[in-house]
DNA sequence: CTTGACTCTCCTGTTACTGGAGAGTTTACC
DNA sequence: GGTAAACTCTCCAGTAACAGGAGAGTCAAG
């Protein structure tokens, strides 16, 4: 009964987890996902590395830094973990982006703002240029 | 009858338009706004030249990139302008703004909802590490 | 045995600056 | 007049998370 545990080149793993090549060995470059390497110098990934840079693509898709992944995948493969910890993770992120969705949405009030104002055609009269002097 | 043309240093200008001596070096180098220079090399402003950085400074604000700047100073220094350029860019940049609000509300979603099924705790199981899991 | 597909390691560029070193300039004060 | 503080200058490095590309080595198929 041999326990099978696939080794994977950096293309193949591109296509297994839908990262790019060049982030993937970015990932190795500061410790992220390292795996092994062949003795041509190849980089060889196995499954529960696999799992890792998944795990990673993930909290990247959710908006999270590298370094915010860095730290959840420490806390996904420690059994130790506590749940209060990733939560808190959570939270300070949701913070962040709820900062941003409101600075967002002041620019956006703004800008259609200016543009409702602004007649546009052949004048030169623009209420958005003029709106962004007086301010 | 002399026409007042006021020559400010850097130092200056930065308390006069908010920006930081950096920015406005920067934007020296970038070819953006570049005054003149005084027999030392010091780099002097003219009120002309302030009013630039203001714009400038109000548009960073409302979120458009510094490229989008010069072409909106640009436009505000040329009488022959026509504003519906002015108005195409407003909007082209609103619609990015947007794209960008929705995509943070989707996270906002994702992680409020994980958030909302965590019971956080000492315990290691964790939905949110779930969450990003099983995705 | 060669050709094409893959992989490797550098190096540069991206955006809009910030921080800092080392050196010259100006200004204020005694 | 001298000097010390404040100001300015030009590099250079770093930031975040990679993308693009050069030049060279490796591997599989025909």
């Amino acid at each position: 009964m041999a326990i099978i545990n696939n080794q994977f080149k950096i293309g193949q793993v591109a296509k297994l987890t839908g990262l790019s090549v060049k982030s993937i060995r970015y990932y190795h470059d500061i410790g992220l996902v390292q795996g092994k390497r062949n003795e041509a110098g190849y980089r060889l990934y196995s499954d529960a590395d696999i799992n890792s840079l998944n795990f990673i693509h993930q909290c990247r898709d959710l908006g999270f830094s590298l370094e915010h992944c860095q730290h959840l995948l420490s806390l996904n493969n420690n059994q130790q973990r506590q749940a209060e910890n990733v939560r808190q993770l959570a939270i300070e992120h949701l913070a962040e982006v709820n900062q941003k969705i409101t600075k967002l949405e002041k620019l956006k009030r703004d800008l259609e703002q200016m543009i409702g104002h602004c007649q546009g055609g052949k004048q030169s009269k623009c209420a958005i240029l003029d709106g962004i002097n007086k301010a």
